[in-house]
DNA sequence: GCATTACGGGTTTTT
DNA sequence: CCCGTAATGC
């Protein structure tokens, strides 16, 4: 490194840096904030800092504390300067997530807050289970008062860095008449005694330590010499907090972020904490990254134009020397299934030229992605939609490593619970009731009280028989367990902790179980769980594995295949697509109604810069949808063009509409009520025809039908006829687009199929045929 | 103890 | 409209 340094005249992590970006990277000492812009290179940068601090020996890599908000990022980061510094940089044990990090450090110190350095780390559904006994207990309405309701509290209370004694009477109302605070402490001192906490206590118990413990706290200022923190923004009250008290005496702190990007105010974060950066940290030198390397002066214009209307920016001029580039198309459609109907079109379009996995699709919320969906089906167009349940949050992935958490830890009675009875067993509430009683009773954990509750009467025979192979199973893998760890791993052969796993998950009966089941489902998880056999081969050990699950819930999209991707806007921050549609632009869906009606002008203002953030996502082309009409909750719905269409600059947007009679049949629908399709019907009869250009290959191996004959057919399926009479589960068909697969089930008309290929997929009977 | 039906509720999602 | 959960019957 200082070899190459005294060479060249300047090294080689500067020589892609414009100014400002130099600036945030040789800014080292005091406080900086750098307001980087969408797509200014605020990654390039960081790494860079990171990577100057360590090559001018400034600090040692274990001497900078870097902080991200994913796992993702972490990596990314961790991976960029392995590139940067040709893999000289190695090890730095302070990059991570805030809650990574606060992980490490509680299991040094867990003893201050009255836990044990191998404290387990719950996820929501044992945090649900754990609060719902609590508010029964509590003789609370479960209906009127919900499990769900009490931990969004609780979590609001952590995020703000309230431990029970602080959270004042106001906040307590929120939940059950003021009984919320009495819960949460009930709450914590339930986690404490089965030596667990959640994501919250993280932060919040080394927040606690760092306040009540004068030594640990000098012992990380001592440590740390530079800090950095990603998506500033997105910081909430503890981990501001956290910053804060770190960051003396040296105030090395540069905090990275976008004030217009600033989406997670529903989970905690606070913009503030950005907006006020300079008042808490006098001297600050504030460095803006504003030279945009993404996308297109329109993109740009557009994007620029509408953030301009929220109040209390820090202001960004967001430019770029690129000057050619289409304008932003804003594109009212008649409804959503034509809205669909035109994304898929064009998506065709360009498939013919480019790849699938140029192309976008973001939307407000989950629901809007159905429609394209269905439609994505029907023509067989590739896509994937990323977002909903990740890996680790699968109900059979839970239950596996609750299986594992239980063989390490028998202590671990949310674990016991949760498996006790899955797979079925023959010990219901009622068996676990009496368990419960008996280990409360004689103050064990569950397991070990089942153990003894073998030698006594309190159960019935068939139940005792049941627990008796359940208890036996666990003493067996536990023996296991305890000899993995003391046996060195043979090199080549799986590591022990994983072929423990396979073991437990035949000899339990939870595959057999699932083999039973013979559904695609059923097939689909035990996959899923080979799958997580696999990962676990990557760990040296069952503990080291467990750790990284409970902290990296990562949601690894399947990038293989040339296929569109459809996400929320949410997911898709920090991406960009040469292609990106944005779908659902009007009032009630975007911004979205609760926003209309509760939260003010903080909440609309947050919508806007949802906007932002989903149009600067684009890099050459950014397509803008309102329909006029929408089927929400079952309900068809007109609505009108989203407020944020008409906040775009004129000069940087071209305005279509697909409306016969253009502007003042779009107007003469909107008092109708009743069936919008009626008024279509009647006016527009080719809009029935649902044939875009991919009909005729979807459909290769049969008759076209056309769209109307189709939808006769499937209100006759709706009476009760079936579709057709050729077709059973478990057979093999064949599809236009997807190949070969099995029917995994049949609904009327619509069959869900295990392709070989594209895997599960639901489609129409009609695009079938036998193969 | 388990399968079935009724009911309600339905932004955004990480760690 | 469609999903997941909760009370209800077998």
């Amino acid at each position: 490194m200082s070899e190459s340094a005294a060479l060249s005249p300047e090294p080689a992590y500067l020589a892609s840096l414009n100014a400002p970006q130099r600036e945030a990277v040789l800014t080292t000492e005091g406080p900086v904030l750098v307001l980087a812009g969408a797509g200014t290179g605020k990654t390039a940068a960081l790494t860079a800092r990171l990577a100057h601090l360590i090559a001018t020996r400034k600090a040692w890599p274990s001497e900078i504390l870097s902080v991200t908000f994913t796992n993702k990022a972490a990596r990314e980061m961790r991976e960029r300067i392995a590139r940067i510094s040709g893999g000289a940089i190695e090890g730095m044990p302070w990059l991570g997530t805030f809650h990574s990090i606060a992980a490490k450090m509680l299991r040094i110190h867990a003893e201050l807050v009255g836990l044990q350095s191998n404290f387990t780390i719950l996820d929501t559904d044992d945090q649900l289970r754990l609060m719902k006994q609590l508010i029964v207990a509590a003789e609370l309405d479960e209906k009127r008062w919900p499990a769900r309701q009490l931990a969004s509290c609780i979590d609001r209370w952590k995020n703000k860095g309230l431990t029970p004694d602080q959270v004042d009477a106001g906040e307590a109302e929120a939940f059950a008449n003021g009984r919320g605070a009495d819960l949460y402490a009930q709450y914590q001192a339930r986690l404490k005694a089965v030596n667990a906490c959640d994501f919250g206590d993280l932060l919040l118990h080394m927040l606690v330590i760092f306040r009540t413990h004068e030594d640990v706290l000098e012992r990380y200022r001592t440590r740390f010499k530079y800090l950095l923190v990603d998506e500033y923004q997105d910081t909430n009250a503890v981990q501001y907090e956290w910053l804060k008290l770190l960051a003396e005496p040296r105030r090395n702190l540069c905090c990275v972020g976008d004030d217009d990007q600033s989406i997670y105010s529903w989970r905690g974060a606070e913009v503030a904490n950005i907006l006020r950066f300079e008042r808490d940290f006098p001297g600050a030198a504030v460095i803006r990254l504003e030279q945009n390397y993404r996308s297109t002066p329109h993109i740009l214009g557009a994007a620029s134009g509408l953030i301009a209307n929220n109040s209390g920016r820090l202001g960004k001029d967001l430019w770029t020397e690129v000057d050619t580039g289409e304008k932003v198309k804003v594109v009212g459609v008649w409804d959503g299934p034509e809205e669909a109907r035109r994304v898929g079109e064009e998506a065709e379009q360009h498939q013919r030229r480019g790849s699938l996995s140029d192309i976008a699709i973001l939307v407000r919320a989950q629901f809007q992605t159905r429609e394209f969906e269905e439609r994505f089906i029907a023509i067989g167009l590739p896509y994937q939609i990323v977002g909903g349940f990740r890996f680790y949050e699968r109900a059979e992935i839970r239950d596996a490593l609750a299986y594992l958490r239980l063989v390490q830890s028998p202590s671990d009675d949310l674990a016991f619970e949760r498996i006790v009875n899955t797979p079925k067993r023959g010990l219901g509430d009622k068996a676990v009731a009496t368990i419960h009683r008996y280990a409360r009773a004689s103050g064990q954990p569950l397991l070990l009280a089942a153990a003894q509750m073998l030698d006594s009467d309190e159960l019935t025979p068939q139940a005792k028989r049941s627990l008796g192979r359940f208890v036996g199973d666990f003493a067996r893998w536990r023996q296991m367990h305890l000899a993995a760890a003391d046996t060195s791993p043979s090199p080549g052969a799986p590591p022990p902790h994983a072929e423990l796993a396979r073991q437990l998950l035949d000899e339990s009966g939870y595959t057999a179980a699932l083999q039973n089941e013979r559904t695609a489902e059923a097939s689909g998880r035990l996959e899923n769980l080979a799958e997580l056999t696999r990962a676990m081969e990557e760990y040296e050990n069952l503990p080291s594995f467990l750790e990284h699950v409970s902290l990296v819930m990562d949601n690894d999209a399947d990038k293989s295949g040339d296929k569109v991707t459809i996400m929320t806007i949410h997911a898709a921050k920090g991406l960009e697509f040469p292609i990106v549609y944005l779908a659902g632009w009007e009032e009630g869906v975007f911004p979205s109604q609760r926003a209309l009606d509760e939260g003010g002008t903080a909440s609309l203002e947050e919508e806007r810069r949802l906007a932002y953030v989903a149009i600067t996502r684009a890099r050459e082309k950014a397509t803008i949808f309102h329909a006029a009409n929408r089927r929400i909750y079952g309900q068809w719905t007109s609505s009108i063009p989203s407020r944020f269409v008409g906040e775009l600059p004129k000069e940087h947007v071209e305005e279509e509409t697909t409306m016969t009679g253009g502007e003042s049949l779009w107007r003469a629908q909107w008092s109708e009520n009743g069936d919008p399709f009626a008024h279509v019907a009647a006016q527009r009869p080719d809009r029935l025809a649902t044939r875009g250009p991919g009909f005729g290959r979807a459909a290769q191996s049969f008759t076209p039908v056309p769209q109307r004959i189709v939808e006769a057919r499937a209100s006759a399926v709706s009476l009760g006829n079936k579709g057709r009479d050729d077709l059973s589960v478990g057979q093999r068909v064949f599809h236009g687009k997807f190949g070969y697969g099995a029917i995994a089930a049949i609904e009327g008309n619509k069959l869900e199929i295990d392709f070989e290929h594209a895997g599960r997929k639901r489609v129409l009977d009609s695009f079938v045929s036998i193969g």
